[in-house]
RNA sequence: GUGGGUGUAGCUCAGCCGGUUAGAGCGCCAGGUUGUGGCCCUGGAGGUCGUGGGUUCAAGUCCCAUCACUCACCCCA
């Protein structure tokens, strides 16, 4: 049996990981200019922290964990989201104690024991933001105009905005019970799975998507008419923050999250493009969290997006995403002693900023030639034994044709300057 | 965990009602001038036909099982 990635698992080759670059240079530059700082933490924690801070009956506890046990007998679990570990952090570095806010944001591996399928893998990548400490709605507004900015940087502006409010702990517990009260007559047109949420997690039945939970849902109590003022309060603030950015966005009392710790606002960005999984980015405020899994009373809010879904969509949307970067100069050597040379003058060719290469494979003239063509050198620079005698190097421009003659030693200089290098000049783009 | 689809060369695939040495295009390597890429031509390497059973004189072709991939459900990013 030859061996293979791991169901759910995938390689990321040269012409695709530049992409990932590419998008994760915009994520650090945006959540920068937004104030947010990296953090990273490890990729697995004890299996207690997912299990108090997502909460025990949820399907990513209850069955989507990769737990295992190390060799000191501690359980251990490879992180299913990233909003634990940066609260585990929070609270392990005292960051209560510092200036608030705390912005944190993360890019990194997340794994979960599911059925891969478009756009789901056992191991896929999201970019995270949490805001710690403000209980305030323009926080929640933030991190959500965070993430739309992101996309319309990245050209994507066709992706909705859903956003539900689900109270706190107080008022959705009395709303928990007149949906239960409401759904317990009618339990025998319910599915299977949703006469198990009834009495486990009754809010979840509300996104069904069988017809005939549907439809007992549709005239269900809704839980914005059952929620306590300051709930409302606060989501109609958040929205108000969102109309003033000019976001445009749909409130879905359909949408209830999977994780346990979320209060108040929750949303999602959707691209309807993605086969069945067409959720980017999901989040929302949790302001238990913190005190659930053993901190000071903080509240929070934040979102995580897939990486990989990103991708998917950014090349649906025939978004701009670099490839495959050829070398700038490709040294065909004649000879072996053009050949030490052009070895040696690679050393201060680079130094100055060139990405150049040269023959490793033995390889005749034409032949170098056929491979700088297909690996896309921009320049080649052929030096045989009449070049070397004269102290030149003939240039060539691969993709117009154009060729010169110049001084060996005016290689670089003359790179340089055609090349429009500058020393160090990172950018995005 | 449940259901559907698909497994032939590195990639995309062909292989008719089972029939003898398993093919194409692309890619890869080499050559077609003595020191010049893209186009064209020639040659070469590369396949236990996913795996294991079964039916048959004969299986890449039919049957069963199994594994993998894939899509969908559940749920999520």
């Amino acid at each position: 049996m030859k061996i293979q990635v791991p169901k759910g698992t995938q390689d990321i080759l040269p012409g695709e990981v530049e992409k990932w670059h590419y998008v994760e240079a915009m994520m650090r530059k945006v959540a920068s200019q937004y104030g947010f700082q990296e953090i990273r933490t490890p990729l697995f924690e004890h299996t207690e922290l997912f299990q108090r801070g997502i909460g025990m009956t949820t399907d990513v506890v209850e069955k989507e964990m990769y737990t295992f046990e190390d060799k000191g007998k501690r359980s251990l679990t490879l992180r299913p989201e990233g909003t634990a570990g940066a609260a585990r952090a929070f609270i392990e570095h005292s960051y209560a104690a510092r200036p608030q806010p705390t912005k944190f944001y993360y890019i990194g591996p997340i794994f979960r024991y599911e059925r891969p399928q478009a756009g789901r893998y056992r191991q896929h990548h999201q970019f995270g933001v949490e805001v710690f400490g403000s209980p305030l709605p323009i926080a929640d507004a933030e991190v959500i105009i965070l993430a739309l900015d992101l996309f319309s940087r990245l050209g994507l502006t066709e992706l909705t905005v859903k956003l539900n409010n689900i109270g706190c702990p107080t008022c959705r517990q009395s709303y928990r019970q007149v949906l239960i009260d409401y759904l317990t007559p009618r339990a025998d047109n319910l599915c299977a799975d949703c006469r198990n949420r009834l009495t486990r997690n009754p809010l979840r039945v509300l996104d069904c998507k069988q017809d005939g939970c549907g439809a007992i849902v549709a005239n269900a109590p809704s839980i914005t008419d059952h929620l306590c003022q300051d709930c409302r309060d606060h989501f109609s603030r958040v929205l108000d923050y969102l109309r003033a950015a000019a976001v445009r966005y749909e409130v879905d009392p359909k949408i209830v999250r999977g994780l346990d710790y979320y209060t108040r606002t929750v949303f999602e960005i959707v691209y309807s493009g993605l086969g069945a999984q067409s959720t980017v980015c999901g989040g929302g405020r949790y302001d238990n969290l913190i005190e659930t899994v053993g901190g000071p009373a903080t509240p929070g809010v934040g979102f995580g997006m897939g990486i990989e879904r990103l991708l998917l969509t950014l090349e649906k949307n025939g978004c701009y995403l670099p490839g495959e970067r050829g070398p700038d100069l490709y040294i065909a050597a004649i000879g072996d002693a053009a050949l030490e040379q052009a070895f040696a003058a690679m050393y201060g060719l680079r130094q100055a900023g060139v990405h150049v290469v040269t023959d490793l494979m033995g390889r005749s003239l034409k032949a170098q030639l056929k491979y700088a063509d297909k690996i896309g050198a921009r320049y080649v620079a052929v030096l045989g034994e009449a070049e070397l005698a004269a102290g030149q190097v003939q240039l060539k421009q691969m993709q117009g044709g154009e060729d010169w003659v110049i001084a060996w030693s005016d290689l670089a200089d003359w790179l340089t300057e055609k090349l429009g290098l500058e020393a160090n000049k990172e950018e995005v783009r």
